[in-house]
DNA sequence: TCATTGTGTGCGATATACGAACAAATGTCA
DNA sequence: TGACATTTGTTCGTATATCGCACACAATGA
């Protein structure tokens, strides 16, 4: 690729939509400015595009995004096979089990919902496909990294903001990485609590035909109810059934 | 807003992205040329900038989006506090009820969903936030159609592809146009299997302190166990409980 | 062989980014 | 309160980047 090959405008402009996830839901030109690094003048050209064209509300002050924004996540989300295919499995699942079953794939050190099939709501987190968490302390993501080389893992673990988010969380990158070792001989991943207080799942990685790990899937319990060390002899059986099912349906 | 203010790079490129919605996941130079009637080489400097970013992948021949692109539409939905506020609200009222309840707001002559409760799925199309549909044939959509000024909803009517989906689907745009009357003044809509056979739904508005409608809720049903009929009477009185509780907790 | 379709590249005309300058708004402190 | 400093939005000039067109080339099929 040549240099005249990328479009700048477009690259800053991209990274000003992702400015407002970061914090709220209003941004000055100035304030974006300072979460893109970009010069004040360029992010009031690329606001000015995104509220000509209806993707963000101008009131003279703060810009805030429309709902329209969502077309371009939802191109991904209609476009590719994978969610619709994995949807009716989940449902299926997450009945069986009585509880909530996702789907995720991984997004440099994130994993990203890309589908879910939600029984009560357990966390205080709201997911919904497009939804992210740190891969280091999810169950799918422990799946999702032990798939990579261990090379990659560990680069991505040093990429990672390993936040001590319970007295559970494994935050030592020696530790994770005998961790996924432990997961690719088991096939299976289980957390306890290590994300929030109360939440404990299980996930097993889903493989295309080929054997190539292309996301992974997960149920997700109260702690309360159902305690980790149970949550293999009970979800494990349905998770490998749904993963067996999946196996064929992928290609590529 | 001066001519120079607008980014057309920046234009193009997110016309690039929302091209991949409307077909398949994988998309050529000239396709994406086509769908976007832009330069093949200026779409294609906008597709190798996505895959520069990491956005999209390029297998030589084919552009794919990555889930990368879902932290657009994320930034949305992380930044307003809409989604988040109405979730909790959705779960309650979906567990009362036994059915799937849902929120969406108006974009152009789509409603797009922005939180969902789903209980056991019914419909054919797999809804997540995000997802789209024809307001005109929609319950929510008639809602929001219903409280705008009337110019505005027959302007949206006219730019309306206006498909007869069922047998049942009300597609004269004067038809509609008397039953958003209807709505304003009884405070709902029933939509009786208009968008798919064997369904039905029923939604109310949701206003903020102001009384200004910023979103709708609904509740559907599959028609053989709840005929349209029995919409009301079994649901109007739930949903008008969480209009009612939503009502202060939306400012501005 | 000759259309047809698709991709890559060179170039002149045009659009855009950057830095700087300025005006207006906001904050600070005596 | 008034004087001054700081922050923010906007404009301008110019160096640079980007667009759209035209053309070259490759692959495919009639």
């Amino acid at each position: 690729m040549r240099e005249t090959d990328f479009v700048s405008g477009f690259a800053r402009g991209l990274k000003v939509i992702e400015a407002f996830g970061e914090t709220r839901q209003r941004l000055s030109i100035a304030e974006a400015s300072k979460l893109t690094e970009l010069d004040r003048a360029t992010v009031r050209r690329s606001l000015l595009t995104l509220a000509e064209l209806g993707y963000a509300d101008y009131d003279g002050k703060f810009f805030t995004l429309t709902p329209k924004i969502l077309r371009l996540g939802h191109a991904y989300l209609a476009a590719t096979p994978l969610p619709a295919l994995l949807q009716p499995h989940l449902d299926h699942l997450s009945e069986r089990a009585g509880q909530s079953a996702s789907a995720s794939v991984l997004d440099g050190t994130d994993i990203v919902y890309v589908a879910r099939a939600s029984q009560r709501r357990v966390m205080s987190i709201n997911l919904t496909p497009g939804s992210r968490l740190p891969a280091y302390c999810a169950s799918m993501g422990r799946v999702l990294l032990a798939a990579l080389p261990e090379s990659e893992a560990r680069a991505i673990l040093a990429r990672s903001e390993l936040r001590q988010n319970t007295a559970n969380t494994k935050t030592d990158p020696e530790e994770l990485i005998a961790e996924f070792r432990r997961v690719r001989a088991d096939g299976y991943a289980v957390i306890d609590q290590e994300l929030e207080i109360g939440l404990c799942s299980i996930a097993v990685p889903v493989e295309n035909d080929r054997g190539v790990t292309v996301a992974a899937i997960n149920i997700g319990a109260p702690a309360a109810l159902v305690p980790a060390a149970e949550m293999k002899a009970r979800y494990l059986p349905l998770l490998k059934e749904t993963q067996a099912a999946l196996r064929p349906l992928l290609h590529r």
